[in-house]
DNA sequence: CACAATTACGAGGGTCGTAAAAATG
DNA sequence: CATTTTTACGACCCTCGTAATTGTG
C-alpha cells in the first residue's frame, strides 16, 4: 500500500540528494529511511534509485515520482489547511461594517448571544461589504444607507451625530452650531480606523490637513493636551465619556448624522434572530 | 498523520453512506473502520461526521475533506500507474514498420541482441511512424524509403520483392513476369496486415476485389485450397517456404519492388549500434 | 578514517479483528 | 430484534532505532 509518509520521505531525499541528510531533516534515522525507499520501491514494483553500495541516486523513475509525489503531497497538504479552515470559518461569525462606532456594540452582543462563536470583524467600503455579503464573507455588515435587494433583509441599527470637539479658547467655541465649511482648512486631530468618515471628512473638508493616528492610544493623549480640533460623536461619547476641557459642538451639515443599517441575507434570518431581536428591543428603548 | 488509507477509507464511506457498508466494501472490519476515522479527525483537528449513536452523515467538514480526498486519492493512483509505465517503457524496445516482413527478422534480432528489454512492434503509415520516431513512441521505424532529415539516421536495411501466387491452370501461369494490371479484376486473396502494401495493391489493381482474411491461419488454408491468386515475396517465402502447387511469377512493376530503410534518431544511433552492426553485416553477407 | 548505505535484531506503536455494549426503528 | 456505531482488549504487523557490516574517497 502507497502510503503519504513514504512520498514525503522521497522528497526530502530529492531535496537532500543524500539518504542520511534526508533522515536527518526527517527526524528519522537512516537504516528506517533506507527500507521505507526499498518498501516504496516494493509497492511500486520499480526502481527508483541508482545504487552504487556508498551512494544513491535518483533514476528516471525516481525522478518522475518525486514530480507526482510533490503534487500529491502538497494536496494533502491543501486538504489539511482547507478543512481546518472551513471549520473554523463555520465557527466564526464575521462582520463588516462601514464605521467603528457600530461594532462596538455588535461585537459584545454577538459575544454573548453566541458564546460559542469565534468573531472577527473588518471595516470596509460600502461595495466590498455589499459583494463580501452576498458571497458568505460576512454574516451580516453595516451600512450607512438602508439597501433594498430581494435577497437582502435590511432594518435601522443606530444613528451616529458627528460634534467638534474645540479647545475652549477656539474662536468658534461659542458656537451654537457649526458646519464642516467653518473648520475646514485648520489642522486637525484624526483616526485613521473611521471607516466612510474618512471620506465625508476629505469631501466636507477639503483643505483641512488631518493629523492621522494610527493608534487610539496616541489619539487620546493628542486630544488631551493639544488645542487642535477633533470629531466626536454621540456613540464615541457613550462609550468613552465626554473629552475634558472641550466644547462640543454639534455639526449642522446632514452629512454629520447618519443613521446604520444592519443588513443580511434573508436565508440568514433565521440564524440570526435572537441578534436582531435584540437589536430591535434595544432600539425601541433607546427611543 | 495524515495517511493515504485514510483517505480511501474516507471516500468508501462517501461512497456506501453508511460505516459498515464501507468496512466490508474495504474487507476490515467496523470497529477498525470507526476507530480510523476518529484519527482522522483527531488529526484534522475538525469533526467530520454528524454522529447520532446509530447513524453517522458526513458533515459539511466531511464533505470538503471527500472533495479534496478524492483528488488526492486520484493522483496518487496516476502516480503509481505513470510511474509503472514509464518504468515499462524504459525497459521496452517498440519497433514501428510500414510493412510485417521486415518485423520478422528485426523482432528475433532485436530479442538475441537485447534479451533483457521486452519488443513491442505495430505497423502504421509512413507519417505516424515518423512523428511517431521523433515522440520517442518508436526507438526505430522502417519506412519503404530513404528520409534525408538532419536529426535521424537512415540506411537500408532489406528489399523486398512481389510475386504473384499463381494456380498451375491460370491462364497467366506460363508467363516469365506479369504487371499489376494484368490482374487486376480478378479476385484475390489478401491478408489484413500487410501495411503499405495494401495501398499498393488499392492503386495499382483499383478493379481487383481482395478477400481479406484477417487471421495467418486463415490465410494459409485458403492459399492451399482454393484457386486464387495472392500474393509472395521473397522475404515471406524465405520464412515460410514457397507456396506449394503455385506457379511464382515476379511483377515487374517498379512498385512491386521496395528497398525497406532503418530509421532512428541520430542521438539513438550508439544505443542501438549492435542492432546496427549486425544488420549491416547480414546486409553484406546477402550480396 | 570519516561518511554513506545496507543488513540484523529487538522494541514499541498502531492498526486490526473479536467480543461486548449502547442505541435506534 | 435486527442494524449500526462505539468501546474494550488482545494479537500481530510494521516501522523505528541501535548496532554491526560493507564499501568509498
Amino acid at each position: 500500500m502507497l502510503e503519504l509518509y513514504q512520498l514525503t520521505q522521497l522528497l526530502a531525499i530529492a531535496e537532500c540528494g543524500t539518504m542520511s541528510g534526508a533522515a536527518e531533516q526527517l527526524h528519522i534515522s537512516q537504516p528506517a529511511l533506507s527500507r521505507s525507499m526499498q518498501k516504496l520501491e516494493e509497492t511500486l514494483q520499480v526502481t527508483l534509485f541508482d545504487r552504487q553500495k556508498n551512494k544513491i541516486q535518483l533514476n528516471k523513475n525516481g525522478e518522475l515520482a518525486v514530480e507526482h509525489a510533490r503534487r500529491v503531497v502538497e494536496q494533502a497538504h491543501d486538504l489539511v489547511e482547507q478543512v481546518r479552515y472551513f471549520d473554523r470559518s463555520q465557527r466564526t461569525i464575521s462582520i463588516g461594517s462601514c464605521a467603528p462606532a457600530p461594532l462596538w456594540e455588535l461585537i459584545s452582543m454577538v459575544s454573548r448571544l453566541y458564546p460559542e462563536m469565534a468573531i472577527s470583524s473588518e471595516m470596509k467600503d460600502s461595495e466590498v461589504l455589499i459583494s463580501g455579503l452576498k458571497e458568505g464573507l460576512y454574516q451580516f455588515v453595516v451600512l450607512p444607507n438602508p439597501i433594498d435587494e430581494p435577497d437582502l433583509y435590511c432594518f435601522p441599527f443606530e444613528k451616529e451625530q458627528l460634534f467638534f470637539s474645540l479647545p475652549p479658547a477656539h474662536p468658534l467655541s461659542a458656537s451654537k452650531e457649526l458646519y464642516f465649511k467653518d473648520i475646514d482648512g485648520e489642522n486637525i486631530l484624526l483616526l485613521s480606523q473611521i471607516g466612510f468618515w474618512r471620506g465625508v471628512c476629505q469631501r466636507k473638508m477639503p483643505l483641512t490637513h488631518a493629523l492621522v493616528q494610527n493608534e487610539q492610544e496616541d489619539f487620546e493623549t493628542l486630544a488631551q493636551f493639544s488645542a487642535l480640533p477633533f470629531f466626536v460623536s454621540n456613540l464615541a461619547m457613550r462609550w468613552s465619556g465626554k473629552p475634558e476641557n472641550r466644547i462640543i459642538i454639534p455639526i449642522a451639515d446632514p452629512e454629520a448624522t447618519v443613521v446604520y443599517h444592519f443588513l443580511c441575507k434573508k436565508e440568514d434570518k433565521k440564524k440570526l434572530s435572537a441578534l436582531i431581536e435584540k437589536i430591535k428591543t434595544d432600539n425601541s428603548e433607546s427611543l
